[in-house]
DNA sequence: ATTGGCACTCAGATAGAGCGAGTGCTAACG
DNA sequence: CGTTAGCACTCGCTCTATCTGAGTGCCAAT
């Protein structure tokens, strides 16, 4: 079991090298914070946080910085989640008034989570894994196009424009129309594409080809739905904090511009205590990763969470502030999402 | 008049310096280029080029490196466009196949252009400006909401859920719906605010109010299609290049994620030879973009130029290469939005 | 116009010295 | 036994000095 004290000391390092980005000695930390001892006792107490790896020296003779492990300590055990300052909330409040559409809505929650946090930002739009369709459309658009759209129940709506090789007739579009309104109103996404297995031998059979081209896009609608969105900001908070990553930020760019690594990482993560998952450096199975941390919380929309949404920065990055914004803001868009 | 071989000199530096990313010398430039004199002669000529700001010594005693004027002349009298390899073309037309939707064979090409010249590649979506109003539908989603679509002649859909606050009924949105199809279709974008100005009149008083919610909606589509969009790809091509840049390249990344900028800088340029333009450097007016330059071409459908694409990198660049690609995808996606 | 010769410049590499923040260890202290 | 003062030691930085070599500009000769 490690002493009081020598938490106490873990924390006052973190603290002064997130803000100082300096290895923490002994000296400096007893000047800075009012431990009631001498250096010469800190030091004891850091050789044992070091026998614990939760510091580390870069080099002998020069002082400690905190391993991943030790902000893992820091923030399950130390780290009170501080308060959002005043302003912080009344930005959060004016960003988010006046905006009606999804789109609009995500994006600037991404754009004021990267500009409170200072960090990479990131939303996840809301996944349809378990939504249903609320409507579907097909519409002539002129002789050989119609419009298919697809209405779910989670305020997200895909439209896709078909060409027909012949000309269409009102009365097949108005008749296909009915018959999949009629097999997938209410219908979970999953299910779609059982439902439809037969569908297509209901018509007669010059009509087929028409209805399987209408059916194909509609299932790749589903697929697309199902395969979700990250959306991104601040990505030049990256390179303004360049030297606290290792060697150079690029593969960092390439795995964020690549939504599927994104996703696989959002995925992985489960939510811990305060509703909010945490990963610090080493922790994130992506090597790309391995020397940033991530924050990251779920939102919700009438009830169940919906999607995720958080922030990627360096390891060391300031934990309590960072972990209050992803929540406040994760708090503040399931509210705004209520409305839809 | 700047003689012949000063400019040949002129094109090996430019050739060397994008090769080797080192000043270069006289004596290394008659070794590397059978010019038939010697390292003394070539220093004569690089004297005089250097008077003409075409090139500059980063200090005393150091090879020579070219200028954005120099780069400029390069391009405009020296450099022939190199035609793309056949791995290129055949990369881009497997690129290419098999996409249907808009937003798929854009992000698809500018993905491809990023990998084709390892640089930041932008693809403009097409400009409604000039674009006009194809169909108008308006969809009962559910008692208090519906479904507002605007198709543009553009490949280009737009929708918008609109909440109501009391029930809708069938006759009253159908005939709203056949009303604005009258009023609008065939119309350009550009005339839609004039012609629905009277409109609401045409409706019992009761109604005016959802009339007008519905009108709201479809100005703003009208408007927000009007206001272009770029997405981009290979921005981690920044961080790779980091060195040729002067400082940070933050403020860069900063102004790419911010669309106002980019479309601002598109704006600004207008084609040149061979279809496209080029901004080297400080010829670029926005100032995070005076250390890099850009190579734009338009892109077309139907005969008509409809948006702009390119790639954005350090002014150290390959020139011939880069307009090549650029000049060769905007080709192809021309040829493949064909089919819409 | 071209060339060889030559003195000169200067960034970058290499090496050594001194500094100082910080450590680990040990012996003494309350 | 936890705490402390003292002390020798380590080692990354910074500074200075020196050396090297690629490259230049100029001039006189061809």
């Amino acid at each position: 079991m490690i002493p009081e004290r020598s938490l106490e000391v873990l924390r006052a390092i973190v603290h002064d090298y997130i803000e100082t980005n300096q290895p923490v000695g002994s000296k400096s930390l007893v000047e800075r914070h009012a431990f009631g001892v001498s250096p010469a006792t800190i030091r004891n107490d850091m050789a044992l946080l070091e026998d614990e790896k939760l510091i580390v020296a870069p080099h002998t003779s020069s002082g400690r910085v905190p391993t991943d492990k030790g902000y893992r300590l820091f923030v399950d055990r130390l780290g009170e989640v501080k308060p959002l300052s005043i302003p912080e909330r009344s930005a959060i409040e004016t960003f988010m008034q006046g905006s009606a559409d999804l789109d609009e809505v995500l994006g600037r929650t991404v754009r004021l989570l990267s500009q409170l946090t200072n960090q990479v930002a990131m939303v996840q739009y809301p996944s349809l894994e378990r939504g249903s369709v609320k409507s579907v459309e097909l519409l002539k658009v002129d002789d050989q196009q119609a419009l298919l759209i697809l209405v779910t129940d989670i305020s997200r709506i895909q439209q896709h424009l078909i060409h027909f090789d012949r000309d269409l007739d009102d009365e097949f579009v108005a008749n296909l129309r009915a018959q999949m309104v009629g097999a997938l109103q209410g219908i979970s996404l999953s299910q779609v594409a059982t439902k439809l297995e037969d569908f297509a031998s209901k018509f007669a059979a010059n009509r087929q080809g028409a209805v399987n081209l209408v059916l194909d896009n509609l299932l790749e609608q589903v697929d697309a739905n199902r395969q979700d969105k990250v959306i991104l900001a601040g990505t030049a908070n990256l390179a303004k904090r360049e030297d606290d990553f290792k060697g150079s930020i690029s593969p960092m760019l390439e795995a964020i511009e690549e939504q599927v690594v994104l996703l696989k990482l959002i995925q992985e993560m489960q939510a811990e205590q305060h509703g909010v998952a945490l990963r610090i450096g080493i922790e994130n199975e992506i090597e790309q990763f391995s020397t940033t941390s991530v924050v990251l919380s779920g939102y919700e929309k009438e009830g169940a969470e919906v999607a995720k949404l958080g922030v990627l920065g360096p390891t060391r990055m300031d934990y309590a502030s960072n972990i209050a914004a992803v929540r406040a803001v994760s708090r503040y868009l399931t509210q705004a999402l209520g409305g839809f």
